[in-house]
Order: C-alpha cells, then structure tokens, then sequence
DNA sequence: TTGAACGGAGAACGATCGTTCTCTATGCTA
DNA sequence: TAGCATAGAGAACGATCGTTCTCCGTTCAA
C-alpha cells in the first residue's frame, strides 16, 4: 500500500527527531499528507505505528551498514567509517531504538521487543566481522553503542568520537600489531 | 527545604523508571505525600523539576562513582568494578541522562544543557584517571557509555556486559602486556 | 440519471495533561 | 476569644492527546 510507506516515512522522521509522545497522530496526518481514517486503516494504534517505524527503520538501517561493510570485504573498520558517515548526516540524533527504548520500553512490551531483535540483530553481524570471536564482538558491540549515544550528545565532535572508536575496535582486533 | 527533598527522591524515581512524559504531576504529589500547592512553590513547572532531578542525580551519580576508584587508588578498572554493580541494581533502566536526552533534549534546552554537563564531568574524571591521555579517556567514555545502554537493552547480560567493557579499556590502557 | 459505496476533512469525544484556584480547617497572635 | 495567615485536599481550567464519528462530495455500475 502506498499510504502506510508515506505514513512511516513522514511519522519516523518525526519521532526520531521530536521523540515518540512528543508527536501527536495529527501531526503525522499532516506530514504524510494522508487523512487520519486511513491512517487508522492502514496502523489501528499509535503503538502500531510506532513499532511499525522500527521495524522499518531495522530494515533499512542494517541494510544500509551491511552493504557498506560487505563492500569493503567485509573490515570491521568499514563499520566505523560508516558510523562516522551516519554520525555526520543532517538531524543525526543519536539511535532510534535506544531513544525509543528509554522513552517507552518500560511501558510497551512491543516497543521493547523490537527493540532487543534490531540489536541482537546488529550483535549477529558484528560477531560474523570478528570471525566469531564472541568476546570481542561485544566489545565492538559496546564501542557502536556507546559512539552512537555520544555522538548524539556532542554533535559537533561526532567524527572525532566515530574515530576514536574505531581506533579502539583495531587495537582490540590485532592488539599486538600497533 | 525539607520538601523539595521528598519530591526530587519520588519524582527522580518516577522519571527515571517509567521516563519523563509518562510521569504526572498528580502522581508525583502522590508518591511524595507533598501536596500540589508546594510542589509549585518548589518547583515552578515541571521542567523545573525535571532539571532539578537530573542536577540532583549527577551529583550523587558522580559523587559515588568518584569516591568508589578513589578508594581504589584510581585504577581505570574500578570504574567498571562499579559499573558492574550499578547494572545490577534493582530497578536499573540504564542512563537518566541518556534516557532524558533521547526524550526532552529536542524540545528542551535546559534539559539537553544540564545533561551536556554530567557527561562534561564523566569525561574529567576519566581523563584524569587516564593520566591526562585525551584520546585514551575518549575511548574510555565510549566504553562506559556502551556498556550502560547495552546492560538498559539486555539486563539479563549486564554483568557480562561490564566485564567485557573492562577487559577492552585494560587492554587500551596497557596495549603491549597481555 | 440514479443510487450506493467510498474517501477526505475535520468536528467531536472522553481521557489526561500541566497548572491554578477554591474552600475549609488549623494554628498563631493580640 | 477574635482575627488573620497558612496549608492541604482536591475541584476546576484550558489545552492536547489518541481515537472515532459525522458530514459531504465524488465515483462508478446499472
């Protein structure tokens, strides 16, 4: 359907950049530019549309940083020269989901869910980098995360941060080669 | 005042739990057993109460991470020592500062200010456990950062989480001698 | 040309929000 | 005892929320 791809797409740029309560299902009729029956047609709650977001933004998200990485034969580094892409992009705001998370993981169960399988998902793929080295996955894992939330707090030092922590994840890589 | 006490301790627990905008005027004046009259005279809005929460937390936050590596002789591994005990209180929901950041940062700059200070703090005291290496104390903060939003997303691994976040900053801090 | 199904605009609804106001009881001062 | 300031309980207010409903114009089959 055409009305629900314009309605995640309008709906998903405001809740990442106001936050989730902070948007109300008026204000996404009017952004998307679809009435408010049908987008209670196509999503029957606003946790609907939410969790719908997110899946979506999983999609698109894991989608986007998997060819990047798998274009550069497949670099543990590659991940963090496309942090620092992303850090870098117009109305950067740190991670959806862990925006997400916070504000309505101790109210939804839905929200939460889709939540821990986007990072789980993103765990996969880094410890698939590291050789299925699990250890060090979750130190590169760790390094994602906590590059993400900093940089939504120092935006202006954003690429400073995503190379700092790429440094880290090469010196954890091969730590007696520097 | 002894009321303002009372509120920041039901309202900094309501807040931090359930995240801001879910919270209530009316159920902070229940859980702090302070009528609505005074919580205005404490307090002149909401947001008022907000940033007086996140002052208050960053103060004891900062003070108890403090004096625990000091009592430790300012070993950068205390710091997930502590860490680790943190995620594993009751009740644990990740980062406040974070949490309000993802939520009120866009709307309000008083909250994005005060938490653009806990971090400012956070980041002094590891730099200076770091023995002022700049680059060494960025890759620590990442660190912590990382490791508490992933303990907030998967509290059942939290403990392993902070584990791994201090074996990769000892491995940082002493590249050549594992 | 008629009529029935549909869709959009937006009014309406009940709930809840942050904030203020009213009312009444209490205690203190003269 | 009389009068006044204060405080708490909670009603009230206007705004806004998520959600539903009403109205009216359009489309298309017969």
């Amino acid at each position: 359907m055409e009305h629900a791809e314009r309605l995640l797409a309008a709906a998903g740029e405001l809740f990442y950049r106001q936050g989730v309560r902070a948007v109300g299902m008026d204000e996404v009729r009017a952004a998307s530019g679809v009435s408010l029956k049908r987008l209670y047609q196509c999503f029957p709650s606003k946790e609907a549309l939410v969790v719908a977001w997110l899946e979506r933004r999983d999609e698109q998200w894991m989608s986007s940083l998997t060819s990047y990485v798998r274009e550069r034969g497949d670099r543990v580094e590659a991940v963090f020269e496309w942090l620092e892409r992303w850090f870098g992009e117009d109305g950067f705001r740190g991670c959806g989901f862990l925006n997400a998370y916070g504000e309505l993981g101790a109210t939804s169960e839905a929200v939460a869910e889709v939540v821990r399988r986007h990072k789980r998902r993103l765990r996969d793929l880094l410890r698939e980098l590291a050789g299925d080295d699990d250890a060090l996955a979750e130190q590169l894992f760790i390094l994602v995360e906590g590059a993400t939330v900093t940089a939504m707090v120092d935006p202006g030092r954003a690429a400073a941060t995503a190379r700092a922590a790429g440094r880290a994840a090469r010196a954890l890589t091969s730590p007696h080669q520097d």
